[in-house]
DNA sequence: TTCCGCATGTAATGGGTTACATGATTAG
DNA sequence: CTAATCATGTAACCCATTACATGCGGAA
């Protein structure tokens, strides 16, 4: 349901084709909302059947530029302003509660996994600050704060799997599984 | 895809009803991986057909208690050792990115919402905590490593919406939409 | 006897993923 | 000429949500 306000924002900070807007979800966006080719252009079709972009330019190999129309705009503010999302399903932490049904050992090994996730992703994160070319725009501004948000997540899980690896009875010698 | 397994996994903690399983879905899972009445009904007529869980006894009003059969344990062993989980889609982060099409003080308006979302999460969070009664087994072990991420969870969304809104240009005086 | 909670099931719709399918341009 | 990239579109399947639909048992 949000891939189209997704697609709606990206229209909004500046015109693209369906080729264009899948470059732009696998990179700024493939962490928060990734979305597929086909997602995309099928949803570009409907978008355009009810008047919430239009084609604005055509070239080569069929390519179709999208231009956001104010009835686009008019649906994606309604969207921002509209309420709270509800947080999404969480596997990660659905697997915590079933640990119990695997040996400590292996575990472990999750847990372990997690964190190293994390550093990693704060690795990859610190990498994509530098690497992007960070403009006096909204768009730039809010993309700081977003990223911000992923900074303090990473931290955040890599130092609860510390404590939670702290948490669990410490070497087990017992063989076999 | 994990609805199946969660089912799996509080059947391996005890056999239960399908209404069991929606009062446990609704109570200590609901902020994980909520499920809906009728989902659990049609996965587990699909458990019982694939002999990943059995009826073990019936009871007033058509009620069906279910067990968890070696396959299912065996399944859901494999699921927890099996590859990390992607993270999911992040809508409240998606519209971070989008918020300037909207003005400066209806962004301020969501930024205080996801701020008091968090006080109020990390609140219930301390409730829950002191209303359970914890037993001394894995499902309440890894259940109390669980509600500790919640609450870094929520802490850290607190911290960062606060840090947030001193980003943002403060005070917009101007009139209109 | 009446209401609440227990208890189960099905159908329609929408969104997401994977796979299938095709072809034009451009750079080397 | 040939490979990589640009570029679009469709079909099948699975999962989740909402709504519909029914009925028993126990407590007041």
């Amino acid at each position: 349901m949000s891939l189209r306000y997704a697609m709606l924002g990206l229209l909004a900070d500046r015109p693209a084709s369906g080729y264009d807007l899948l470059q732009r979800f696998k990179t700024s966006l493939s962490n928060v909302w990734p979305a597929t080719q086909s997602q995309i252009y099928t949803e570009l079709t409907k978008l355009a059947d009810t008047g919430q972009i239009a084609v604005t330019d055509e070239g080569p190999r069929g390519r179709k530029e999208y231009t956001i129309t104010d009835e686009g705009q008019a649906e994606l503010r309604q969207w921002l302003v509209g309420a709270l999302p509800r947080p999404a399903r969480n596997e990660m932490l659905l697997r915590i509660f079933f640990l119990g049904a695997i040996t400590p050992d292996q575990a472990r090994e999750y847990l372990t996994a997690l964190e190293t996730r994390a550093e990693q992703g704060l690795a990859g994160l610190t990498g994509l600050k530098e690497a992007v070319d960070w403009e006096d725009n909204d768009f730039s501004n809010y993309g700081r704060i977003a990223m911000e948000w992923g900074e303090r997540y990473f931290a955040m899980n890599q130092e609860w799997a510390q404590w939670a690896l702290k948490q669990m009875p410490q070497r087990d010698n017992s063989l076999g599984r």
